[in-house]
DNA sequence: GGTTGGCACTCTATAGAGGAGAGTGCTAAC
DNA sequence: GTTAGCACTCTCCTCTATAGAGTGCCAACC
């Protein structure tokens, strides 16, 4: 018996196939685990309870299902899920109705890009019922389009640096009391003719030369404390999109009963709350690399062993890309999950498409 | 026994009150129902258990303190800790350490407004060890300071608005495809020479004067698109501050052991998701009204029954207001919360008001 | 009159026992 | 390869008993 190689350990025959999906699906949807009765009845095999046993136990040596306790059903192991999202499901797209529903909401909003992802979100929580998850497009080595300097207040300057893709990032500048708005204005058109339409790394490259100028020209210091800041705001830009990550629904994942104990629960929420993990997933998303689907513990958190991330890119390739993504129990009914995030991540990727053309 | 008023219905004496506030600070640290003999022995009180039931029982009908059930010791009631809050504990001013760490958190972040809020909000929580919430400053009655539109792409422009205490709208307008950048500039010009300097509502009444502008001429046709978005946007941006209601260190709540069930959790988290009761808080700040302090029931909603809440305004009057704050168990630890909530509070003062001078 | 010790009473929390139920794994027969 | 039968295991629920904490009341005391 112990010699030789498992026969079970081949691919498995259609019939085995079937009763995995089975278990899994009536898994996902009543979060008990499953027995042998239940599915012969449930599911009108044409088979006894015993030979269904005798396949669990295979599909059980194969790593695909695995067994709380001696006398309860089977439970779906990560293994099982993963096995489930790449050959047995059929994915299932969003419904014409919610479809519409969802463009008409996204239609409603402003056409002010730094909230789509907030949307995103929860849109994705409501359809899905689970969470919802979406970070900023992330530029990559943006474009500098334009500088302004507007005078608010005696004191007190607005920096305003106009991205290529229309986002724009402001910060303030005390100014020295003598300041004039003349003055200002020349500092911005400098800025403005050694900078426009370089890349951030270029910027800091040119800034270096107003390091040289006269240092009695007050607009030639307005213009580097200008140049030094507005550095320091894209470099913390660039840093930004995963710290703005959102979430809704939270509620939702709060109601599955396997986080009925407050502390897998908490667990959840600092995998959330630690952004780290997120930042990873970030560094490696592409608009092409398409969906990707991360179940229990092939997230390498610890905290992240109970829920399944379906996450969709969006963006451009080049410049700027971002996530949008549903996080729910591992039993996560995925068919909608990722038809869902499909559909939405499609739909911040027109979005984004219109931007630039 | 039933006629005549009862005579523990008068004032405390000094006593009762020392043993009410044993009972509550006892409890907030403890969690644990608080029983006479305790009460003797930590305290030192110089009199036997039996007085202080005595004493204890005579405060359960003031209805300050309650009992779980007949063998239970007490628990101070929402009437209990209010008492508490307004004569009884001491307020304790943040330590100057913290007070220090805090400035400098401060200090590190970009001087533009839109963050501090955040920042405000995960200080309060890790000085508290409880959530800390933030809401931006909502303007009260906005003045537009400028108007820029900034030609992005082929058929896109930036329309960006100023509002005078230096925070900035943005919203993306698509261009008809002749658009040149000089009539974008042109029109910038006549929005901003018309409008410039009035608030929101004036500007809605200004705006109405281009209806009657020649229809053939390219710019008037942008200048109107351009103000009728602008309004949206404004009129948006009035109604947001509480949606951008931010909050951190929920961890913190969930850790404690009144929410021990997931189900208490819930109701916390569906407070703060649902953000009405917040509007309505929000509705009534101001600036020289100093904290609040909401214990359990005085808040409204069902959901909050067992949750405090510290806010403090910040801001300046007339201008722009928001609110900071900590919400954690009603057993939250009062002196702290409100000490560490009227620094952080008057920080963001400071800050506001260095903006405005 | 306020204070105290004593005491009966109440209620929770905990542990253990017993029984029902669900589901398995094995085996022998088909 | 499939099936019926059956012993076995483990959870879950309920019931009971017990220990312990704390109260409320009363009669005695200062």
């Amino acid at each position: 018996m112990s010699r030789g190689i498992r026969r079970s350990s081949g691919p498995l025959d259609q019939r085995a196939q079937a009763i995995l999906r089975a278990v899994i699906e009536e898994y996902i949807t009543s979060a008990v685990p499953v027995g042998s009765q239940m599915l012969v009845e449930r599911y009108r095999l044409q088979v006894s309870s015993a030979t269904v046993r005798a396949i669990l136990a295979e599909l059980e040596t194969e790593g695909l299902l695995s067994h709380p306790h001696t006398s309860a059903g089977r439970v779906p192991t990560d293994a099982g899920y993963r096995f489930y999202v790449e050959g047995l499901m059929g994915e299932v797209p969003l419904s014409p109705i919610e479809q519409l529903t969802i463009r008409h909401q996204f239609g409603q909003v402003e056409f002010a890009s730094d909230q789509w992802f907030r949307l995103a979100a929860t849109t994705l929580a409501a359809a899905t019922r689970s969470a919802g998850i979406a970070t900023p497009a992330k530029p990559r080595a943006a474009q500098i389009r334009r500088f302004e300097l507007i005078m608010i207040g005696d004191r007190m300057a607005s920096l305003i640096i106009v991205l290529n893709e229309g986002t724009l990032k402001q910060t303030l500048l005390t100014l020295d009391p003598a300041t004039t708005e003349k003055e200002l204005e020349e500092a911005a058109r400098r800025l403005n003719a050694s900078c426009a339409g370089r890349s951030a790394a270029d910027v800091a490259e040119h800034l270096r030369w107003f390091d040289q100028a006269p240092p009695d020209d007050a607009v030639f210091a307005l213009v580097r404390r200008a140049g030094d800041r507005a550095l320091r705001l894209l470099r913390e830009f660039d840093a930004a999109s995963v710290e703005q990550l959102f979430s809704d629904g939270l509620l939702n994942v709060m109601a599955a009963p396997e986080f009925a104990s407050s502390e897998k629960l908490r667990r959840v929420f600092e995998a959330l709350e630690n952004r780290t993990y997120f930042a990873e997933l970030f560094d490696t998303v592409t608009v092409d690399g398409g969906l990707r689907v991360y179940i229990g513990r092939e997230n390498r958190p610890d905290e992240m062993a109970d829920v399944s991330l379906v996450l969709g890119p969006y963006g451009r390739p080049g410049s700027a890309v971002g996530f949008v993504g549903v996080l729910g129990p591992t039993r996560l009914r995925y068919p909608q999950a990722i038809g869902t995030v499909r559909f939405v991540s499609g739909l911040m990727n027109d979005l984004v498409d219109h931007l630039y053309t």
